[in-house]
DNA sequence: CTGAAAGCGCTTACAG
DNA sequence: CTGAAAGCGCTTACAG
């Protein structure tokens, strides 16, 4: 005998007992319950977790699909650890154990998804890096499943998600660029199929428009997030019959490359090229001068994607405020050196 | 009616019969198992997990267990994300998912990992950064379930882990500074409770002694993964009656503090001071002159890690070589430009 | 407050 | 090759 039946036996009570002790069930005598709870600390007992989910026909496990790519191993990763950080702290507060599944770029995401939402692995779903056409929001809407989403997608509708502020960062640093006297700028964005990427663009394009400045497609620099990437779009932005004299960087690493590259040809960041970047990321904070950049807390934004979970799946619905949470968060601008007005030389 | 029992009906056999056709037993009729598939596949149908799990006994689930710190989120990820890839390709190849469970640095981690193992929630564990003395270790040998360690440990005894070759990288790098006539060698330690920080450090005082030099506990710089505390390193190494010629850098990112601040002084890694870096990092490829590292297949890591997880789990254990694996994985020099013959001004 | 019993959705000897 | 049935280890109305 095991299990459960094995600690009842142990007390001489019943499995149903021992059971509700376990749970914080009131209708149990104070007394029986304290020897139900000594006992199982003394024999190291923790409910089997397949029998409890049977029985309960819940997990108490929220999953985080992530995407390994050989490429963004170190990148990707650089930016999740601190929301996933987030996330477990939230969801732990109210009982649920956090899973990250981790799925190879190489297998199909969508199987991976539908094989742990159909056989009823998890109570909720996390879902990183949206695209633009996302089957996997079909997928676990169709499912029925609690899921939030890190990322916007055309995919699917009503259900909730969390985002970057993109619109609000190319705002503010367009302003920024303009009123520094600033036409021509350029703007590199990620050459990944994730749906930021082309929100990014397309929030440059609207901001330029706003300032009634042309928008010429070939000032948009197509880059990984690696600092290497900078040294071309310097040669690109500035060997032209218009030169541009100001871009916005979707990865900040890629100031490392510019950097570098300004500096062979004897120029300066900040007085020969504005550079703002726009998540400040801790492996540029020593360039000189330093790069104007926006501020986010991975945690914040790990936790706001909890909470909207918590939301959704409904033994924790009544925990937080309800309904669907559709949240672009924002973040805030930390000027540096890097930008300013346009050089006269 | 739903689950399994639906999906017999509607084709007029057994649960059974569904249940080995859908799980692969030879004695099925070939017709019927087509039909059953199919019908599942039409009806988006798979096991329910916890049911399975509960029937079988085992989980196929293996759990990787990470510590989360606020202080190094943006850093330890850096590391693992790689080595999750190489393991979840080993592991999704023989039928098992990888859980990767996030534990909170505030959250007791003894507590933690109990819980998951008590309730069987995996079929196997994996532990990342062992302490010196990890009672965690303790726990899982007790426990009997199958587990393997990242790193190695004074705790338990006859387990498999996989650790990198701390003692021959200390052992290459220290040979070639002697080799290059250095006397003066200093070291930066990991300033964390991981044993790869003391590990690291007796290697170091091992190959010094192999080479009859003598050890300066003050030329041992703690150190966080930032490149700030680079700055501080070259201050503290050169400050003094006899300044070192030569350091090893645990994380080759406080390389760039150290170029920063020797610049600052006029000085030139490679020249005025050697410096070799351990694991390469992508961060640092930019620096001038290039730093002299070790090459690391954070993939290769984590495959081998997998294997020896398969080895320990009876249901895996005949697909890969038997027994206890205790691994150093070898990592490989390569030469940059920022070590060299001791400067002679 | 407690226990006997049904049930969660699978798998797997056992019998045919 | 197939089905009836027991069993995996819990939880939870139901009755007392």
């Amino acid at each position: 005998m095991r299990g459960i039946a094995r600690l009842a036996r142990e007390l001489g009570v019943s499995t149903a007992t021992v059971s509700r002790a376990l749970n914080g069930n009131p209708n149990v005598n104070a007394e029986t319950r304290q020897k139900v709870l000594e006992t199982a600390q003394r024999l190291g007992y923790a409910a089997n977790q397949a029998a409890r989910s049977l029985a309960q026909g819940v997990t108490h496990c929220v999953g985080l699909m992530i995407e390994l790519d050989q490429e963004s191993t170190a990148s990707t990763d650089y930016f999740f650890m601190g929301v996933v950080e987030g996330m477990q702290a939230v969801l732990a507060a109210h009982g649920l154990d956090l899973l990250v599944l981790p799925c190879a770029k190489s297998q199909d995401n969508f199987t991976f998804l539908q094989r742990f939402v159909s056989r009823g692995a998890v109570d909720g779903m996390i879902l990183a890096e949206t695209r633009r056409i996302d089957p996997r929001i079909d997928l676990l809407q169709e499912s029925g499943i609690p899921f939030v989403t890190l990322g916007r997608s055309d995919s699917g509708s009503g259900y909730s998600w969390i985002d970057l502020d993109f619109e609000g960062v190319m705002a503010t640093a367009v302003d920024r660029l303009v009123k520094q006297g600033h036409r021509r700028i350029a703007v590199t964005v990620p050459s990944s199929d994730a749906n930021y990427g082309a929100i990014f663009a397309q929030a440059y394009r609207d901001n330029l428009v706003r300032h009634g400045l042309e928008v010429d497609e070939t000032l948009m620099f197509p880059t990984r997030r690696r600092e290497d990437d900078g040294d071309s779009v310097v040669d690109g932005l500035l060997d032209r019959p218009a030169p541009a004299t100001a871009i916005i960087l979707f990865y900040e690493v890629t100031a490392i490359g510019i950097y570098r590259r300004l500096a062979e040809r004897g120029l300066k960041p900040g007085r020969d090229l504005s550079v703002i970047g726009f998540r400040g990321e801790d492996s540029v904070r020593f360039l000189t001068p330093q790069v104007t950049c926006f501020h986010l807390s991975l945690q914040d934004l790990g936790m706001a994607a909890a909470r909207a979970m918590l939301a959704q799946i409904p033994m924790t619905a009544s925990d937080v405020s309800p309904g669907v949470v559709q949240c672009r968060v924002p973040l805030s601008l930390v000027p540096g050196e890097s930008d300013g007005p346009v050089s006269r030389r």
